[in-house]
DNA sequence: ATTTCCCTAACGAACGTTTGTTTATTATAT
DNA sequence: ATATAATAAACAAACGTTCGTTAGGGAAAT
C-alpha cells in the first residue's frame, strides 16, 4: 500500500501543521518544529510536500471550498430571507466546527499566502460575504428585515461566528446546531420586524 | 531637548511596529524590517528599546489598560442593565477605534508574549469578559434580558466588535458612536423582552 | 572663551542560532 | 530489483541581538 502510506503521511503532516499553525501561527512554526512533532526529520517532510507554504495553501483553500459549497447548496432552495439566513448560518457553523483548527488557520493565517494565491483567496472571501449581504438585502425588500447597513451587519454576524474556533471545543456542551441557533436567535430576532 | 528627541523616537518605533505587526504579524516582522521603515539601522533600535518583545508588551498592555479603565468607569454608575450594556459597548468601540492598528495587534498577537506576561494578559482579558457577563446576568435578574447563555453571548458580542480593526478605516462613513449604536441595536433588540 | 567631559543616538560588523530547502545516500518495503 | 521514504549533512539567507566605535551637542571646569 504505497499510495496509502504516503497519503496518510501527507495527511498527518497537514493535520499536525494545522494544529501548530493555530497554536503558534504560521510564521512562528518551523519545519523542524513540525517534523519533530511527527517524529521524523525536517528534510523528510519534503518527500511529501513541496514547500511550507503549500501546506498553508492546502488548508486555506480546502476550507474555502467547504464554505463555498455549503452556501451554494442553500442558494438553490426557495426560502424566505430569514429562513435562508438561518440555514446559511447553520451551514457555516457546521463547516467551521467540523475542523475548528483548520478554520482558525483559515481565518487568521491567510495573509501569509503569496501571490497569486492571496488574490484568489480574498476574492473568494469577498464573494462569500456578498452572498450573505444579498440575503439581508432580499430580506429587507421582502419586508422581513429592518432597514440596516447590510455589509456592516454581515461582517458583525460572520465575525461573531468566526471567532469561535479560538474557544470552541468539540467536547463542550454546545453542539454546532445549538451554536447556530443561539447566534441566529440573537441576530434574527433583533433584525426581524415585529408585527 | 535630549529627552524629547528620545521619547519621540521611541514612540515612532512603537507606532511603526504597530503598523507592521498588524499587517504582517509579529513573528513575520523583523527588526531590520522595522528599522528600514524608520530609516535607521536595526542595531540603532536598541538605543531605545530593550527587545522586540518589549515592543509587543508595550502595545498589548497599553491597550489592556485602556479597555479596563473605560469599563471600570461605567461600573460606578447606577444604570439599568441594558443602558449599562449600551454604554459598555460604546466605550469599548471608542477605545478600539482610537487606535485600530494597536487594537488589531492586541487581539491577534498576544500569543507571542512570553511568561509571565502571557498569564497576566489572559487573566486581564478573562476579567474583562466577566464584567460583561455580569451585566447580562444582572439584566436577566432584572427582567430586562431573555434567558440565555451569558458567556456565549458575550463572546459573540465582543467578537463581532473585535473583528472590526481588520476593516475599520477612520475616514469611513461610520463614526465610532454609530458603530456602537449599530451593534447594540442588533444585540439589544434581540435580547430585550418585548412587552 | 576654550577645553574637557559625558551622554545620546546612530553606525558597521559580527555574534551564534535558526530559517526553509536541497543533495546525496541509505534503509525499507513490495 | 525497484520504488519509496527516511536520513545526515550541508546550503545560503535571515534572524534577534551585542559589540566597539564615532559623531555631535550640552554641561562643567579651566
Amino acid at each position: 500500500m504505497i499510495t496509502k502510506t504516503k497519503l496518510n503521511r501527507k495527511q498527518q503532516i497537514i493535520e499536525k501543521a494545522t494544529q501548530l499553525f493555530q497554536k503558534q501561527g504560521y510564521a512562528a512554526t518551523s519545519m523542524r518544529d513540525l517534523a519533530s512533532y511527527i517524529g521524523i526529520e525536517a528534510a523528510s517532510l519534503y518527500s511529501h510536500i513541496k514547500s511550507k507554504e503549500e501546506i498553508l495553501q492546502t488548508i486555506c483553500f480546502q476550507m474555502a471550498n467547504d464554505f463555498f459549497q455549503s452556501l451554494e447548496q442553500i442558494e438553490l432552495e426557495k426560502l424566505s430571507a430569514d429562513e435562508k439566513l438561518k440555514r446559511a448560518v447553520k451551514s457555516h457553523v457546521i463547516v467551521l466546527t467540523k475542523d475548528s483548527a483548520a478554520s482558525a488557520v483559515f481565518f487568521s493565517e491567510w495573509r501569509h499566502l503569496s501571490e497569486p494565491y492571496l488574490k484568489d483567496f480574498l476574492s473568494m472571501r469577498n464573494n462569500y460575504e456578498n452572498k450573505f449581504i444579498q440575503i439581508l438585502i432580499d430580506g429587507y425588500k421582502e419586508g422581513v428585515f429592518k432597514k440596516m447597513d447590510a455589509k456592516f451587519t454581515v461582517l458583525a454576524l460572520l465575525s461573531s461566528i468566526n471567532w469561535m474556533p479560538s474557544w470552541y471545543k468539540p467536547e463542550g456542551k454546545l453542539s454546532p446546531e445549538e451554536i447556530a441557533k443561539n447566534v441566529t436567535d440573537v441576530f434574527i430576532n433583533g433584525l426581524k420586524i415585529r408585527s
